[in-house]
DNA sequence: TGTATACAAGTTGTATACAGTACCGGCGGC
DNA sequence: GCCGCCGGTACTGTATACAACTTGTATACA
């Protein structure tokens, strides 16, 4: 077999689409060598189209690539949660800015958020706390992309969506704060509805506030339990 | 031959940068076919490097890939200069805020800003008018580097340095409009006044100025002469 | 014992052969 | 005359063979 059938996705794609998400659920751990001849026996698929995932994957800054020496799993350092966050911290306001504008004019957009605010009230309201952090990260999870979806940029949109695996990879990679949760839908409300009411720069304020309180509890959690899979270099 | 030697580039560096330059230049121009066989023979590469030169590029945005179609080199219309400069608008003040912060503390990075200054200023002054344009547009080039060089985060001089090209290219793809030089020059004193003294908001604000009145120029130029090489689609 | 050197294993970089698809032309039917 | 079918051509996607480099180890030597 050689070429891929007609709209079907190529090997490439299936290698690094399969690459990404094992790293993102961290596990593939960060450091964790990638030999081509390796992923070639994992994947079943041959040396080309795995060297093409890996080289997009080094591209997103999920695999560090050694010119004459291999691929390994990129590894996570405080300083490079602090370049994640700050660098989030100046595109995801303008994100939800252009969101905001976007739904001002838009009843169907509105709706979308509109239906999403009522189900982070649910999510605390209703959803009985042991399933309640993996509802609220599925159900933000999806805010995000919405967010996202309704960024008129192009560059803005593909630099976001090219941030959010090493945002799950480092959720999946620390233990998750229960009362984290409970704040976070808070923020989420906050954002919701200053988007719905049109108000563009609450709504930015709003998202830098979240992700200031996702970093500092990022740190906090890191400073008390034990940091699993991540280097302590910065 | 095989393996590149000891500390060389690969093959693929070598034709991943002699086609973005090329690109840059506007030699090969937007929409231009890019068959792989035809770059094997252009380039004396075989299919493999080639191939990952231009998937790199892709990423990088130079090149629309197709899948089972090939890659042209990407077009570029109205609706792509307006993204990419209020993209650079969210992106570059934040930078020179930076490179401000750094500077303040750091005696030899002032002195490298403070000569660009004087360069500046030189230029206006002493450089005959027929090679004016040429030197300026060579500092301004090395002026953004330094800033870029002087930017902490990771992700946000990354994401600057892939949009470089962009916007090299449509500097070249357009015509220079002389006029437009006498006024970048005083738009980089002003920068680089506030970055000396240390405002870094002063510094943003000069920043954000002259990415407007650059892509305004942009705009009347375009509105004015012929769009050589553009397609107007936006 | 410490150092330098030669060897071996494993890896990537590259070239090339093969398989299957998309596009383009001409031809026949309606 | 127009539309749909069919083959040829050129291309991409994939597999694999080969060459060169890097690293680690064992050995010889000072």
């Amino acid at each position: 077999m050689t070429g891929p059938a007609s709209g079907e996705a190529s090997k490439a794609d299936l290698v690094h689409r399969q690459l990404k998400e094992e790293i993102e659920l961290g596990e593939l751990a960060p450091g964790t060598p990638l030999s081509e001849l390796w992923l070639v026996e994992r994947t079943g698929a041959s040396r080309t189209p795995v060297r093409e995932a890996l080289r997009r994957l080094a591209a997103e800054g999920l695999v560090d690539l050694v010119p004459r020496q291999g691929a390994r799993v990129s590894r996570v350092s405080l300083q490079s949660v602090r370049d994640l966050f700050d660098f989030r911290s100046l595109l995801e306001p303008a994100a939800i800015r252009q969101a905001t504008e976007a739904a001002t004019g838009d009843p169907e957009l509105r709706r979308v958020f509109a239906t999403m605010r009522s189900e982070f009230a649910r999510t605390v309201r209703r959803v009985p706390s042991q399933a309640r952090s993996r509802a609220f990260y599925e159900l933000a999870d999806r805010f995000d992309w919405a967010i996202i979806g309704a960024t008129r940029n192009e560059h803005l949109r593909r630099t976001i969506s090219e941030l959010r695996p090493h945002t799950a990879r480092l959720r999946n990679l620390s233990h998750v704060d229960p009362q984290r949760v409970e704040v976070s839908v808070a923020e989420h409300l906050r954002m919701c509805d200053a988007l719905l009411a049109g108000d563009a720069d609450e709504a930015a304020a709003a998202m830098a506030e979240h992700l200031a309180q996702s970093l500092a509890t990022i740190f906090r959690n890191l400073a008390r339990g034990p940091a699993e899979g991540l280097d302590l270099l910065g």
